[in-house]
DNA sequence: AATACAGTATGACATATATCAACTAATGAT
DNA sequence: ATCATTAGTTGATATATGTCATACTGTATT
């Protein structure tokens, strides 16, 4: 399969002029905007896609880690696996996401699991050809460190907000999250299961649908099934501050 | 003051002829052993040491990442700050830890509080210079990376930890965290307090003492004041584990 | 020596949250 | 269409942990 990588400004994205033009499998312009055409061709000839069926598993925490995945389409959820069987929905992951992990550069293991809520389109390059242009490519050494950093600064957020906040402020974070960073509206139908919310919010499948019963009770959101509203963002914001 | 640097083996760090030839202001051997003479030349002439006297603040949260900072002596405790007022304690830092930050090529700006445990020396590096060194010199950023996804390796053991397990758990884990990798020895006396290790353990003062009394009459530990002896190892990872 | 004070310890109590059990709604299979 | 199975819901109860009040150290200060 052929790809044809188009630079694009991040801010262009959106877009429809670009959105028409891109291809399924084109490789994160963020990251990659700091390669130059040649090594862009490196990537594009040497990457495969991968499609996988909503519940699939895409990456299995303790596996070896041989490729650095990007997501093209679709959602999944990023799951840390914990030895008593419990497990924390960290993110969820989309176009134009990039799933690399702690590993690389370390001991070459996946630290989390990676399972798909849609049918979601991957596509996988060689690890060792990404630490090949780490090393070649000053830019994209910085974009990784900076990626990396940002991802320490949500950890420490995640930290915060788990260890402490009461129940109604963990829902309330996860609700904003999905509402902003992942559906980007105030109004969503997610494939999420109650239980995955739960585990976002690292609550009992009970307390999480308890909790959403009281937001819906206050009037602050409205939801049945998988469908979610958001009535009062502000009251979500105020629950959120408080703990 | 002139720094003299000496290239050592990071095997090579505690042996006695080692530490005897090296100087108080040094920068960590096993992240600046990539560094060519020039590059290290000019760390050396550029940096400035800094001595911090018990409990004073190295760096505080929300303040301009301007330096990296390297700890050549002592001890300090890294701390989240957490909006209603409460703080984490994520870890104990010593000689050679290097203080970077996820504000390092993000934000630049600092992202927790450090503050001194002892009387502690410290080694400022211009943030200009370190990032200059990372874009001069490829294995020097590759050290990094690797330093970043401990990091976040790190930061996910404490999400699981703080999340899923009970306090007797969280609290044999700050006991076995401070015995093996601060103290190095199943015997130590320290200079936290009761609810620095409350902090540590994300539980309150008082569930700390108490939970350490409950250690103490069954014999796992044994502690008074600021000594600190584990007894029954075993019995500690095992409460670890079962949460 | 007497006082003040911060850190430590302990008990009684309140409450947030998990657990367990029962039930309903929705979905898929025969 | 009926059954089986899973996801969602609700209520009663148990329990872990925080809160508050109080007392006890040990150390520093006058």
């Amino acid at each position: 399969m052929q790809i044809i990588y188009i630079k694009v400004n991040p801010m262009d994205l959106n877009k429809p002029e670009i959105q028409n033009k891109r291809t399924s499998c084109e490789v994160k312009p963020v990251f990659f905007n700091s390669l130059n055409d040649e090594q862009l061709n490196t990537v594009n000839t040497n990457q495969f896609e991968v499609h996988f069926k909503a519940g699939e598993t895409i990456i299995k925490q303790g596996s070896a880690l041989t490729h650095i995945i990007y997501i093209t389409e679709g959602k999944a959820k990023l799951l840390l696996e914990v030895s008593n069987g419990q497990t924390i929905l960290l993110k969820i992951l989309k176009q134009p996401d990039i799933i690399g992990g702690p590993g690389f550069n370390t001991d070459y293991r996946h630290y989390f699991s990676v399972v798909a809520l849609d049918d979601t389109k991957t596509c996988f390059i060689d690890v060792n050809l990404f630490k090949r242009l780490v090393l070649l490519n000053q830019p994209f050494a910085m974009n990784l460190i900076a990626f990396l950093n940002h991802e320490i600064i949500n950890l420490y957020d995640k930290l915060k907000c788990l260890t402490h906040k009461h129940m109604n402020g963990r829902l309330a974070d996860t609700l904003i999250y999905l509402s902003e960073k992942i559906y980007q509206s105030p109004e969503f139908t997610t494939m999420l299961s109650r239980s995955d919310i739960a585990n976002m919010s690292c609550m009992t499948n009970e307390s999480a649908i308890r909790t959403l019963k009281d937001f819906k009770d206050d009037g602050i959101i409205d939801c049945k099934g998988d469908y979610f509203k958001i009535l009062k963002k502000n009251a979500l914001l105020d629950i959120s501050k408080k703990g």
